[in-house]
DNA sequence: ATGTTC
């Protein structure tokens, strides 16, 4: 979009980054182009999340100097510091010129992404047995740190049939039905995952964590939605006002961390041959169409599936206990992640053009039509699932035409204090009572993990899914609200 | 995020 089209004359604005930025419009500001950088950073943000973004706004900077990169380097509302790119960047290169692919433009957790599963039954209908439920979730979900899943597999042999096969592999083996795989991003399984260049160390740690939480920000949460804002798309999705619904965050575990660090490594190593000069060096990359590119991309599409198998393995999980104790079903709303690099198709300069779009902590928000989506997603455009925290809501939007942000919406609310200043600011005595206090009912593993995850460590989901519809990323479709909660 | 510092 035009900075013209905003009908206002760009503001100066100074941050505390002593960077050139420019407000082009409500939502939109312009990283002037400095330097190395190939192309300006765009960042979608309201002025008081933009002041949020600090530090990592240099990050939206310097991931615009990687080779081959297209239009700008993007940045979604939740903005926060990553590893090399910040988290909420989004940036696409352009294969067949040299464009890069980068490790720290997918992030640690590799596919980590979020899943929503809608029952058929109100909150009114469950809250007699809700505390029986979670008490069960809380013994069936298996999740800290550390070995431990719902799969103990015999060995190496059956991990090739996950980190091929996803949440495929996960249905044919009786974990799931096949509709579960029509909503899910890309059937449910990446078509180009290479098994060879997962090594012994990911092997190893992945070995004994298919279908298991971890920890952190992760969690397995019952909610109710509170509030449809679009009737049409909600229908289309199968949510309603009043309905309860299971929402799952977890990615693919020490398995994605253990690929990440391998292949940063030896691209690190590889870069001097090509050429390549990065202004940190966790923005390690190489081209595409390297050996080194192609490495990363094959372990990298393994990662996807192991993490696409491990969000289908809690949905049955949390199937059965709903099924058994409230004599409830779960119908998959959809299933998509937001750490993840993707081969995409887009007009570059009137030509359709094959790029590499990094998303980190950006979600993939496809508009009404496009061709990948389901049929009975297709007119109300693909689900954007956004969690927020613990006490706040979480947000279902939707995808819409238009925008030059590569097809990228926000991915949740984004961290603002550490997990070390979290822990001291609460006990997770103290949150827990808070919580169930506000009757959400809360199943830890861990006191201290609960204190770094508070709801004060987070900006306000709110505002990022304003400013993220205000910027027209997408738009949206219904609001929930947690009843139980199950953390690592 | 992460066998939470090879």
């Amino acid at each position: 979009m035009p900075a013209g089209r905003c009908g206002a004359a760009p503001v100066g604005y100074r941050g505390h980054v002593d960077l050139d930025v420019v407000e082009e419009c409500p939502y939109r500001f312009r990283l002037e182009r400095h330097g190395a950088m190939r192309v300006p950073g765009t960042v979608f943000a309201s002025r008081d999340l933009l002041r949020d973004a600090g530090q990592s706004l240099r990050q939206v900077a310097n991931v615009a100097t990687l080779p081959g990169i297209v239009g700008a380097s993007y940045a979604m509302p939740d903005i926060h510091w990553g590893y090399g790119f910040p988290i909420g960047g989004v940036a696409a290169t352009d294969v067949a010129a040299g464009g890069v692919v980068s490790p720290g433009g997918v992030g640690f957790d590799i596919s980590c992404g979020v899943r929503l599963l809608a029952a058929d039954c109100d909150r009114e209908a469950l809250r007699p047995v809700l505390g029986a439920v979670m008490d069960d979730l809380g013994r069936a979900v298996p999740r800290g740190a550390g070995p431990g899943g719902v799969w103990r597999l015999d060995g190496t042999g059956e991990l090739e049939r996950v980190l091929r096969g996803g949440s495929r592999y996960a249905v044919e083996r009786g974990y799931g039905v096949e509709r579960d795989l029509l909503r899910c991003e890309d059937g449910g399984v990446v078509a180009d995952a290479d098994v060879d260049q997962v090594g012994p160390r990911a092997r190893e740690r992945g070995l004994g964590q298919v279908g298991s939480l971890g920890s952190g920000n992760h969690f397995l949460e019952v909610q109710a939605v509170t509030e449809v804002y679009d009737a049409h798309a909600a229908e289309a999705y199968g949510i309603a006002a009043g309905q309860v619904c299971v929402m799952i965050h977890c990615g693919s575990r020490g398995l994605g961390h253990q690929i990440c660090s391998d292949h940063v490594r030896a691209m690190d190593r590889a870069m001097a041959r090509y050429g390549i000069e990065v202004p940190d060096r966790q923005l390690a990359c190489a081209p595409v169409d390297s050996p080194e590119g192609r490495a990363y991309a094959g372990a990298m599409a393994a990662a996807a599936n192991y993490a696409r198998a491990n969000r289908q393995l809690l949905s049955d999980a949390a199937r059965r206990v709903l099924r058994r104790r409230a004599g409830v079903r779960l119908d998959l709303v959809y299933d998509v992640s937001h750490n993840l690099a993707k081969a995409e198709t887009y007009r570059v300069d009137g030509e359709p053009r094959r790029l590499c779009v990094h998303r980190k902590g950006a979600t993939r928000a496809f508009p009404p039509g496009h061709p990948d989506l389901p049929g009975d997603l297709r007119d109300a455009g693909q689900p954007v699932l956004v969690p927020g925290t613990m006490s706040t809501a979480s947000y279902v939007l939707a995808g819409v035409p238009g925008g030059d942000a590569l097809h990228s919406a926000c991915h949740g609310a984004g961290r603002v204090m550490s997990r070390h200043q979290a822990a001291r600011t609460v006990t997770g005595a103290a949150l827990r009572a808070r919580l169930e206090d506000a009757g959400i009912a809360v199943r830890p593993l861990s006191m201290r993990g609960l204190a770094e995850e508070a709801p004060e460590a987070y900006k306000d989901v709110s505002a990022v899914v304003a400013a993220s519809e205000g910027a027209g990323l997408c738009r949206r479709v219904a609001r929930l609200e947690p009843l139980g909660v199950v953390k690592g």
